[in-house]
DNA sequence: ACCTGCGGGACCGCCCGTTCGT
DNA sequence: ACGAACGGGCGGTCCCGCAGGT
């Protein structure tokens, strides 16, 4: 029977769970080791024996956010099975960002990107490169639901799928970034709305 | 004839106009005073003749960037007579502020109100309240605008005019953070074609 | 009809005037120039105006709170005609600094001493040599109504009049030191009491 | 063998041990970080590992210093038997203080007292409130004494042991005070010769 | 092998005492 | 006499490296 993991594998991946929810609140800037150290409940030295920095915790910790989240919409995606159906999974599992985050603080990719959008930095360069990662990855899955929809017949043939799901994610996380504003899910919802309303628009 | 502002207003004017993009791109946490005074040309104790605090500082540049911001959107709202030429100027206007924004850094609502909505402390707490209010004035302004087209029979009779208000801008803001991620602000330019688009579908 | 003190001279007395209770409640190294802009109600340029710096400031404050200091214990001793009726004035007069002092703080040569006895640097030099001068002064006047009643037959013919007068002035300023940190002037009192008990031992 | 201090509580006394004689000779308000630095080899980050503040660590030396005099006090009565005889031990330890101390500086009862008496602040309201008990303490002390050579008959029956001890200790504080100031220890020699000869006069 | 805690040193925001133009 | 600006240094806190102990 063979180790999944070792004792410091589980206390690094500790680490980067506690860490997630202050970076995604805090900010990079705003996050102390203090805090950090408050979180996972070890001390100085014990962080920095798992980490060269607090960078590079700070992406774990992103990573981690990341991926959360967007296992958080791929977990209503897979449950549908049409195109259009797909297309407004992805709008609710966004929304829910807003109403109820997987990861404290809302979005990742909304926070880091307008923490890093255009701060200067090493690490801000590293975390603004994940951000459009991410960001990226989001709008091509969309794209090619989109696209595949056109395939597929369910949706028009002429639109636009770059552009179309640009504006999807737009409005999404521009929602989200309002439910965080106000505490308040239901702009989130609101944007998952229109998109839903959007997307059976383009159905033929 | 009268001095129209004493030599000390004008210097705490230019602070606050040369700290107003520092704060709206590296954030509230991120900017330091060694960076205002950089940016301000002046040493510490001349900024801190001016203002009693960073935090008082930070206040009033984003007020400045707000004001600047929302003079922006006004600009290309002020040149249009319909209640539909008015929406689409809306959302021409905030496009810019991804493309060409007045201050650095973007609209310093979505960066203010990212930063601040989960975060703990005074000043956090300041700073959100102030983006919420230009956020909740921002929406305010384009509802009253669907009302107007409404009222008059530009849009038509049935709309919800307070989601529509919300939704458009979610999708603006999201625009513009994917344009100053990206650099590009094609992202913003897709964001206010959808919006006009849609303004036109609501036209009877 | 000659000016007795032009307008300048007058501002420096009040400022001096208003100095002086703060130096001595919070010493030379706790006050602060806004402390003193505070109580002269003048701004800092005008203080500057009439002082080079807040050393020669608290220099003039010591002098000025030390010479009211000294014209209190002097109002006792005036009113008294024999040596021995005079040093007890001496002691109810160095009382009176303890319970009620002329100068908010209590004895401006205590205060000063305590804070520059052992400390360094140029003000604390000239500080320490404004208190041993003082201190040397109300010693030897001490010493010298102690010699007047030897030659006057009034006290015995062969006491130590410098050792008696260095104790007596011990016991005065500790019992000033105690009433002002208990707020309780029945310490002074209890010293002014001894000490008057004393010189009517040392009377044939 | 075990452990009696660890590290870190060696390295704290040992920054006490090298601030108390700081701030018994600059006083709380004159003594700087940097000062304690410099005293304790250390380093702002070390100091501050063992202290919250420049305060804590204030009060920490001015114990220090409190029961490190209060040890030569009571090194000079130990010996002593008889109540005059101890009453005189405390006389001599006490003038001892301003001949030689043990903590350079002086008395620390003396030094804080004065600093904080009429002072505000927090940390002024605590150093007067541990200078007062310290030197509530040492009269307590001597009162008793006074009292047991009542009670045994060494002494007079009918004194008035508290005040017979607040003048001894204004005495031998106000002493001290003359020897600091003056570099010369027979100030406090004198005033512990004239407690010396007053013990005596209250014997029978 | 892993973690704790100590200590370093840079730099933070703030406020000091000071000078100077008006 | 004021008020603007200065620049250095204040107390405090940060992030981090490393020695030592379990």
């Amino acid at each position: 029977m063979r180790r999944v993991m070792t004792k410091g594998e589980e206390t690094r991946e500790r680490i980067i769970a506690s860490a997630a929810p202050v970076f995604n609140t805090r900010g990079y800037a705003g996050t102390t080791m203090a805090d950090l150290m408050a979180a996972s409940g070890l001390e100085k030295g014990g962080i920095y024996r798992h980490f060269e920095s607090k960078d590079e915790l700070a992406l774990a910790a992103f990573d981690h956010a990341w991926a959360a989240s967007r296992d958080r919409v791929q977990s209503y995606v897979n449950v549908e099975t049409t195109s259009v159906g797909r297309l407004i999974a992805v709008a609710r599992g966004m929304a829910s960002l807003g109403d109820d985050p997987p990861i404290a603080g809302g979005c990742p990719l909304l926070n880091t990107a307008t923490e890093s959008d255009s701060a200067e930095g090493d690490t801000y360069d590293a975390l603004r490169e994940r951000s459009r990662r991410g960001l990226r990855a989001l709008i091509a899955f969309t794209r090619k639901l989109i696209q595949a929809g056109m395939t597929s017949g369910e949706l028009h043939a002429h639109l636009d799928a770059e552009a179309e799901a640009n504006v999807i994610m737009a409005t999404l996380e521009g929602g989200v970034m309002l439910s965080m504003l106000y505490g308040d899910g239901s702009y989130a919802s609101q944007a998952a709305q229109h998109v839903t309303t959007h997307v059976r628009s383009m159905a033929r």
